[in-house]
DNA sequence: CTGGATCCGATTTGATACTG
DNA sequence: CAGTATCAAATCGGATCCAG
């Protein structure tokens, strides 16, 4: 397993530098919602369960800067500023959908119920 | 999103479920190589560059806790102790592999070099 | 050889206050 | 409305020591 180093950080194998650019409590589930939706920031804030203000602004600049989502700031009074997913987003979200299926099959074999409104959701 | 409980801890999706049971810095390293092989600590200590003693007992223990490795202990002096991937375990590795496919692609996008010998770097 | 426990510094995150 | 800055709390990880 080679180790290199990115952004003064090292690291020991590529899986290790894909869950530092997409993992964290928060990227996925902000990908996830950009994922087929243009959207500004306080509609991110109201959507995404639990997140801190701190915590958005931090991965919206994150998944920014590496290119995952792009910001388009309009200039008026109050300002607007809408977030949208690019290439390199998208190709993340197919990853991201993989490692959703799996984690929904593996609360089914640890018997984990999503207490919300636990519909029959058939499929997906 | 719904979000659950497990284990006394709160998340929001099935990714942070999935994360939680199998990320982290050291647990795919560890079930990518008991994938094909029987280890014993000793080995994957020395196998695994960098991880401490501490790392590699505590997630271990996790893992094994979670049914992604068994855990055999041999009587002897001293102690012999072997690592084995389950069929849950098996079942991650697909996942990790899927992650590691793309962080390759990650860093050939970013440009990463991930060869052993050392490049001139700007700053260190 | 394997593993548990403890101390402690480093990193991450939450709460809060402030700004254009 | 969107974003920055600061401080404190919580978490994480490394080093070390003890044990069967």
């Amino acid at each position: 397993m080679p180790e290199f180093l990115f952004n003064k950080k090292l690291y020991y194998n590529p899986v290790e530098f894909a869950m530092d650019r997409i993992g964290g409590t928060w990227k996925m589930p902000i990908l996830w919602r950009l994922k087929d939706k243009i959207m500004r920031y306080g509609e991110l804030k109201k959507d995404i369960p639990h997140i801190t203000h701190k915590m958005l602004t931090s991965q919206l600049r994150e998944l920014e800067g590496e290119g995952f989502i792009s910001r388009e700031v309009y200039p008026v009074v109050p300002p607007k500023v809408e977030y949208s997913i690019t290439k390199r987003g998208e190709r993340a979200v197919l990853v991201i959908n993989t490692i959703r299926d799996y984690g929904l099959e593996l609360m089914k074999e640890f018997q984990v119920e999503h207490s919300k409104i636990a519909k029959h959701r058939k499929g997906k």
